[in-house]
DNA sequence: ACCGGTTTCACATCTTTATGCGAGGCCGTT
DNA sequence: AACGGCCTCGCATAAAGATGTGAAACCGGT
């Protein structure tokens, strides 16, 4: 048999945080550590308790469930965070990712459910509601192809040498490191620098960056 | 009554894609307009379907799936496409989304996940297997804080007026243009600029915009 | 009233980038 | 063999950026 996954739950609804508590401790396999109102003292709860997974609820009184994120993750980094929310407000889904979150799910969620996440985050992964997964997705495609004519300059066909050439630059380098990472003089940096700037439609090393880094050339 | 929602189907494996097809449909509210072993004729399908769902698989032979997500984007823009695979590679999965796919699942879902994820789909959500998913959020985690002792650095307490000349930086301008953009003389840029280096402790445009992009300051 | 931080500006100097022009060697296709 | 793309290097000039030094004006707080 292998241990049970350890819980901490912080939600500051009565009603919900005894149903799902009541959920969690009937469920085999699961463990609740404890159970409260608020994440006031964070660090002083988990810092005995380190728990596998903390389900955190992001409107709580005092301080916030998103704040609360960093201190779990500084107190108990082996704490898998799932936060469980009736917001799916772009910026807070956003900070509390950055802060840490494993996953995001929104209230409607069915309890059933919210059972199978918490075994889901144990397991590695990252359960989302559809929902928060699209608008997390849409940060990563590309501005939609306006146009619906075929043919996107997807491809700038950057030979080997300029795509080493313009991590370097993605990197931060000055041509002269790049020179020295690459063992080439710093003409031919340069050199290599005006093709990459020619077919990428650019003319200054910023914008060179930017473009590389937006069109996901690096 | 709501129209139901249309769907093509892509998968190579015979087997696979008969079940899938009658369990689409059995359902009541999906309607299945094609199901197809190879995607070499997306084009020529799509553009009289307009489904409101494609249902691709990446491995199939000829055309990959992947490839042909924007094919389909650009011959039925309005058809959201859930990726269906064995992969859970990372550079799959990026490319897929980057191409426009809106939804991820691996095969080994429970066909009734399959059904749900489809209405999800339609929804506007993205419905995602949770190993996928956490995949997709490493990518936006800031790297985790090293050491576990509190207080990081995360606020570098820029003025006003740097973060406008930052923002000028980023967006990809010249100083001179950001002096023209904000009315002040190119001498007063260069003295914020000096500022900037300074609390964000770099020393060179370059770096500065790459810090300002990764702690999300802009 | 003094102090510190912000915003504005100036002048000088040195380094880094941007760009024009030229050139030899390598390699694969036609 | 001739052609085009790629990789290498050089020299030169003009523009942009980095850095040092200094300073006046404003504003909020001790």
């Amino acid at each position: 048999m292998t241990p049970p996954i350890t819980i901490v739950y912080y939600e500051d609804n009565r009603e919900l945080r005894e149903g799902i508590s009541f959920l969690i401790q009937a469920t085999p396999g699961l463990m609740l550590l404890g159970a409260f109102p608020n994440c006031q003292h964070v660090q002083d709860d988990l810092c005995d308790l380190q728990p596998d997974v903390a389900l955190m609820d992001i409107d709580l009184p005092g301080l916030s469930g998103i704040d609360a994120v960093p201190l779990v993750k500084a107190t108990s980094p082996k704490t898998q965070i799932l936060m469980l929310t009736v917001f799916d407000d772009e910026d807070k889904i956003f900070r509390a990712i950055r802060n840490g979150a494993s996953g995001y799910l929104l209230k409607h969620t069915a309890p059933a459910d919210i059972i199978a996440a918490i075994f889901d985050l144990h397991r590695g992964g990252s359960p989302m509601t559809a929902s928060i997964a699209r608008k997390v997705l849409l940060h990563f495609q590309q501005p939609p192809s306006l146009p619906m004519t075929a043919a996107q300059p997807d491809d700038y066909r950057l030979s080997a040498r300029e795509l080493d050439i313009i991590k370097g630059l993605v990197a931060g380098y000055s041509y002269k490191l790049i020179a020295g990472e690459l063992h080439i003089s710093i003409d031919t940096v340069r050199s290599h620098i005006r093709s990459v700037y020619d077919k990428l439609q650019v003319n200054s090393k910023t914008e060179a960056i930017l473009k590389a880094m937006r069109e996901g050339l690096v």
